[in-house]
DNA sequence: TCCTATTAGTTCGTATGCGAAGGATTTAAA
DNA sequence: TTTAAATCCTTCGCATACGAACTAATAGGA
């Protein structure tokens, strides 16, 4: 990416945002030939780190908008990547569950995410990856 | 916000990104008043660091496709924070101004980008506060 | 000079992202 | 028990985001 100007006033939300636009834009070009996007992906790390879960617990985990959720979960099902059920006791709650197709792909979209990760924290020491980590962590 | 549960898979992508959703998320907030989006506050910084910018080299500055630009712009120009003129020498370049109302609330807005730095930054000593800039830079 | 390559912006399609409103269902309270 | 409050999810409106295709205009080379 293109350097930032020194005398540019400082800003958080823009160095964040675009450190965010980066490791982003890097982690969907990896997802691409697997017809994924990355929230899309970040949902189904979700549902394998605990499956069945409803959307709004989906929501809740990966800190989304239920409004955003309904859309990206309509768009995984029509593609296949999740099954929709009805919860017997609830009326109101869908329960999630990723489907053949993505645990098929688990461990390929897994290491995806592990490389992409390495990418993006290459210009850091290794100290310094830890403490990043802790800082955004604070942060957030 | 609430707490990241600690035995979710790390990701960079996602940890940039809450963080990212956090200060945004407050900055909006702050700006909401003034009737600007926080893109839109970006783009008049931007342009009292150099007036006069092309719609490029606004892009190029804030690291923005010019896709996504092109409407911010109209939408600014629409609402009256910019002017956009015509460049006499070169038929294919839009010039772009802040405006009266812009500059008036110059001051202001400036204050509220400080005290939102302020804010997001609180929970972090101020020794890390400078380092986690120097990281962020590190990535982009 | 004339043609081609480049550049500046716009437009389109798709995917977030979130506030607000709405519909269906369940819970709680009087 | 019947009614109000809360919960789950969807839908709408608006604003990013970006790849791709397109138009207009300029620059460069033969």
């Amino acid at each position: 990416m293109s350097k930032l100007p020194e005398d540019l006033p400082e800003c958080m939300v823009f160095l964040l945002g675009k450190a965010y636009q980066k490791a982003h834009g890097d982690f969907a070009k990896r997802l691409k030939p697997y017809g994924l996007t990355n929230m899309q992906h970040l949902v189904l790390e979700g549902l394998w780190y605990r499956e069945g879960m409803t959307a709004a617990e989906i929501g809740k985990l990966l800190i989304l908008d239920k409004a955003t959720l309904s859309g990206v979960l309509e768009r995984m099902s029509d593609t296949g990547w999740i099954i929709k059920k009805q919860d017997p006791d609830d009326g109101r709650v869908q329960r999630i569950y990723p489907s053949e197709k993505a645990n098929q792909a688990k461990d390929r979209l897994i290491a995806e995410r592990k490389k992409a990760n390495q990418k993006i924290l290459k210009p850091l020491k290794p100290e310094e990856r830890i403490l990043l980590k802790r800082l955004l962590r604070y942060l957030i």
